[in-house]
DNA sequence: CGGCCGATGTCAGTTGCTGCCGTCACCCTA
DNA sequence: TAGGGTGACGGCAGCAACTGACATCGGCCG
């Protein structure tokens, strides 16, 4: 029999993520997330860096998949059309864990620090996807300018999914917003 | 004779990019700011809503003007160039405070934190804008696509006018910023 | 002249976060 | 099989960001 019990970190996250839910982030503190886990608070701090990373711990895996899909794209793609290949395979992961997606994004919704805590995770996806594109021959600014419009709609895309009641699944609004942003970017 | 020195958020605002450019935002302290302001350290959190705010005070003026430019655009401008015309402006008005621009923007590349402040500044920009839009009878998605690519072409192409040496202005490189954005998402 | 107001000071308290050290089951090795 | 190392956690002290409550006092208005 082991001195703990497994999966601290999971524990963790886990009862992070119900606590916030019920309470609202500002109003839970960290002693009380480490207490419902079964830990304490500097066991919390071992795992995450700070409050608000406990909800962020899988955009590493999200950055990953962005980027080797990116750079496993024909090399005769367009940089947009890599980038949206990419964009849309995320969305389909996005798709498979719906419910608790929402449930993360009402959270964050929610709260100004965590929403800063997003803005920059997506800022850092579009570095590794400018990055990635470089490597693959895209001159600077069109490298940068490609990811971040492909973050911008990767973004929108997810609000809307988020939004509304309708049965679109994520993939297609991510087609859906990147074709609006042609028309609209184009003069309309 | 007053009882207190004027212009006391001036001074903690001076007092701040002083030391965060000094020693680092992390390495100072809010007491450390209010000291030498000639202030204590609750008068700074009366100013100011927490230690990054207030180098980011400049962001409720330029909201201002980005959103009277595109308002007052033409009606029959497409809403890009509305857009295009609100950037161009308010990339005249770095353009005047060219070195306290590029003092400020050395201190927030260096921290995390204001990074984050700085990215939720640029999405409020972002959420102004589309509002605007849509009062100009813009729907959604195309609204709020059009915002977010604006701000991301304002964000690199200050990102190019602070990193280059050469004498290109920044309404320039914001022209050249969205030729280029243009030809990208067209494919290329 | 008197009382209200607004900007600041003072102080105590909560919480996020860190450094340091102790504990103990597990594992490796001789 | 005994001994030492290692990794994951607990406990504690302390700093700094931020907040609420109350005091202070010059200026302004009636």
């Amino acid at each position: 029999m082991s001195r703990w019990e497994p999966n601290a970190r999971g524990r963790l996250e886990q009862a992070a993520l119900e606590l916030y839910g019920e309470r609202g982030f500002e109003q839970t503190t960290v002693a009380e997330i480490a207490q419902r886990a079964g830990l304490t608070e500097r066991t919390f701090f071992r795992h995450f860096a700070d409050k608000r990373e406990v909800l962020f711990s899988g955009a590493g895996s999200l950055q990953e998949l962005l980027v080797n899909t990116v750079a496993s794209a024909p090399g005769s793609a367009a940089p947009i059309d890599a980038v949206a290949a990419a964009l849309e395979a995320a969305g389909a992961l996005f798709q498979e864990r719906r419910d608790s997606a929402r449930q993360r994004q009402s959270v964050i919704v929610a709260n100004a620090e965590l929403q800063e805590r997003e803005l920059i995770k997506l800022a850092s996806l579009a570095s590794a996807l400018a990055d990635t594109l470089r490597r693959r021959g895209v001159k600077d600014p069109a490298a940068s300018l490609t990811a971040e419009a492909g973050i911008a709609v990767f973004k929108i895309a997810v609000e809307r999914w988020v939004d509304e009641t309708n049965q679109r699944d994520l993939p297609q609004l991510i087609r859906e917003s990147l074709d609006e942003l042609k028309a609209v970017i184009a003069g309309k």
